[in-house]
RNA sequence: GGCCCGUUGGUCAAGCGGUUAAGACGGCGGCCUCUCACGCCGCAAACAGGAGUUCGAUUCUCCUACGGGUCACCA
């Protein structure tokens, strides 16, 4: 008869504790309020943010924080081989950068905060030790000294005989080992991992209810696990156990990848004497390729890293927006309900969640994003875009910085009223946004269908009346003025009515002068953009075109430092 | 292969036994209009397949197909 106290004193002298004591006087309840969430996010620290971690992050955050609870930030250093240096911080980051902040847990990667500290795995070995400790004690748990190549000998065997591969029943031999035996291991400084001894049997059953899925029922487990590895780290198995218990976590949300884990973890919760969690899988943000779903690949797809919105510019809460009409559906009608509400007043719940994995969509996040921006005013996009090109575009940091107040008015332009543009999505593409008001950037690579004598008439006739002080009225009111004397119509119904009476109507004027100014066929309100250059820069512009209209000025020279395209 | 999950328009998705099967993104057409955008109006577009249960199945059951996940001293 194997004597489990003295097995457990050999394998554990230096623990001390009980587990009751860490829950009743180290790892105390929380007091908060009933139905209030306690929530976690648990990666690894690889340093790789993929934007299904943001995502489970996200619904973590918002399930704790709309039910008055608490999320954490718990790190998951147990596989010492994946770890990267910085790697908690960078995670800590690019969490905080998309908004998302915890209550408790990592802020960085050797500082932490939280009264259920620490947070950090790798720094909490005495408390897997404690219970692994007191399982030993109860017999539920032994010291397998078994191999490596021992193992894998098993499995082929099992393979070939068509059983269920595994460590467990019959198969388990470290099970049944006597004390003197597993004594003489130890003394021989045989290496050796700790198991769970399982009670299941092949073809039991268990159920729980997902959050996000509802009622499964699966085949219950009956491996015995591994519960501490060789060097005495526990198993994610193991650790999710203690650490979930131990800081008081009542909802464990997660990627779907862990439903098949459900099993092993109700049962050592039950082994432990402790009451599970409430468990909640996410299901995994998919790609689309060559017709088929997969998951996310941080390989193949750049998107998968949240660098890489980061870099694009999109904006932080754009991103989260998006992740949220993936989450929670209503939330794109809520937020046609509540246009200037924060998204975190949106009343997040998990059971809307959907079972099926979404596909990126990444239309679909240029859209949200669009809305985003046209939502900010002009000093917040300001502020937005100097802080992305600080890090991103030095050019254009450096023409932001440099003119704040003109920056400032050039993104005013059509923006801060009930239909305001939305053709920036993301802050990359404001450089090419803002192109004509700088001359650095300014360049000229579109050009006019109509004919050229008729534009250089139509440049002659407006330098002459130009007067970028013109309030909107009279400044078309010049435009107008000069169809006439033209041949063109004034009128632009007028033209349709009869085009053939006509060269050109007064959106052709317009167009001329738009392309001599901006150097494209389209752009925002042109009185305004006119009025913010200013006479002496927007005359200047006029002269230039005409010259290249007239073959005085090739295309190319026409702008410092561009090159190719030249009008024919 | 065993076990588990999933499958409504191109995409995200409402729906929870009886509906003309929402809405959003994208596409297309139109209106507005000095261009573009915005906005507005409209159009095309779906219940994977097969058996049941039922007066009646997108909805419940089973089977098939397809997709995904998982079977480690990785998480």
């Amino acid at each position: 008869m194997m004597d489990h106290a003295k097995l457990a004193q050999l394998l554990f002298p230096h623990v001390t504790q009980t587990p009751q004591q860490l829950l009743e006087e180290v790892f105390p309840p929380r007091q908060l309020k009933d139905g209030a969430l306690v929530t976690r996010f648990a990666p690894s620290p690889t340093g790789f943010l993929h934007i299904g971690g943001v995502f489970t992050a996200m619904v973590g955050e918002r399930a704790a924080h709309t039910s008055g609870g608490r999320v954490i930030l718990r790190i998951e250093d147990t596989d010492k081989k994946r770890e990267v240096k910085g790697g908690v911080s960078q995670i800590v980051q690019g969490l905080t950068d998309f908004g998302i902040t915890f209550d408790e847990g990592a802020t960085g990667d050797d500082t932490e905060q939280g009264d259920y500290a620490p947070y950090t795995q790798s720094k909490r070995a005495q408390y897997y030790h404690v219970f692994c400790k007191d399982l030993v004690e109860k017999g539920l748990a032994y010291p397998c000294f078994c191999s490596a190549e021992e193992i894998a000998e098993l499995r082929a065997g099992q393979e070939e005989k068509g059983v269920t591969p595994g460590y467990w029943g019959e198969y388990a031999k470290c099970r049944d080992l006597t004390l003197e035996q597993i004594e003489e291991n130890l003394k021989a400084g045989k290496p050796y991992v700790m198991r769970m001894r399982s009670p299941g049997k092949p073809g039991d059953r268990v159920k729980y209810k997902d959050g996000i899925r509802g009622d499964i029922e699966m085949e219950a487990n009956f491996v015995d696990v591994v519960l501490l590895k060789s060097d005495g780290i526990p198993t994610y198995h193991f650790a999710h156990i203690v650490d979930d218990t131990l800081m008081r976590v009542n909802q464990v949300i997660r990627a779907d990848e862990w439903i098949a884990s459900v099993p092993i973890h109700l049962q050592m919760f039950w082994l432990c004497g402790l009451k599970a969690p409430k468990y909640a899988h996410v299901s995994p943000i998919m790609k689309e390729e060559d017709g088929s779903k997969r998951k996310l690949s941080k390989r193949k797809d750049p998107e998968a890293a949240v660098d890489f919105f980061v870099e694009e510019g999109y904006p932080a809460e754009a991103v989260v927006e998006y992740l949220l009409t993936i989450a929670n559906s209503n939330f794109e009608d809520w937020r046609k309900q509540n246009k200037t509400a924060h998204y975190n007043e949106f009343p997040f719940k998990l059971n809307k969640m959907s079972a099926s994995g979404a596909l990126f969509d990444m239309m679909k996040l240029n859209s949200v994003s669009a809305e985003v921006i046209s939502r900010m005013d002009n000093v917040q996009v300001y502020d937005q875009v100097l802080a992305w090109a600080m890090r991103f575009d030095a050019a254009l940091y450096g023409l932001l910085a440099a003119a704040p107040d003109y920056a400032k008015a050039l993104f005013a332009i059509d923006r801060g009223g009930k239909k305001p543009r939305k053709d920036i999505i993301k802050w990359k593409d404001v450089a090419g946004y803002a192109a004509y008001f700088y001359d650095e950037l300014f360049t000229r690579d579109e050009e006019l269908e109509m004919d050229k004598d008729l534009q250089l008439q139509v440049l002659e006739a407006y330098t002459a009346v130009m007067d970028c002080q013109d309030d909107k009225d009279t400044w078309f009111g010049k435009m107008k003025d000069i169809c006439e004397p033209l041949g063109m119509s004034p009128d632009v119904k007028a033209y349709k009515a009869a085009p053939d009476q006509f060269k050109g109507h007064v959106g052709d004027v317009s167009a001329v002068v738009r392309m001599a100014i901006c150097g494209r066929k389209n752009t925002p309100d042109l009185h305004a953009i006119m009025a913010l250059l200013g006479q002496e820069k927007c005359l200047r512009r006029l002269d230039e075109y005409k010259a290249i209209l007239k073959g005085e000025k090739p295309f190319a020279d026409a702008i410092p430092g561009h090159t190719g395209f030249v009008i024919k």
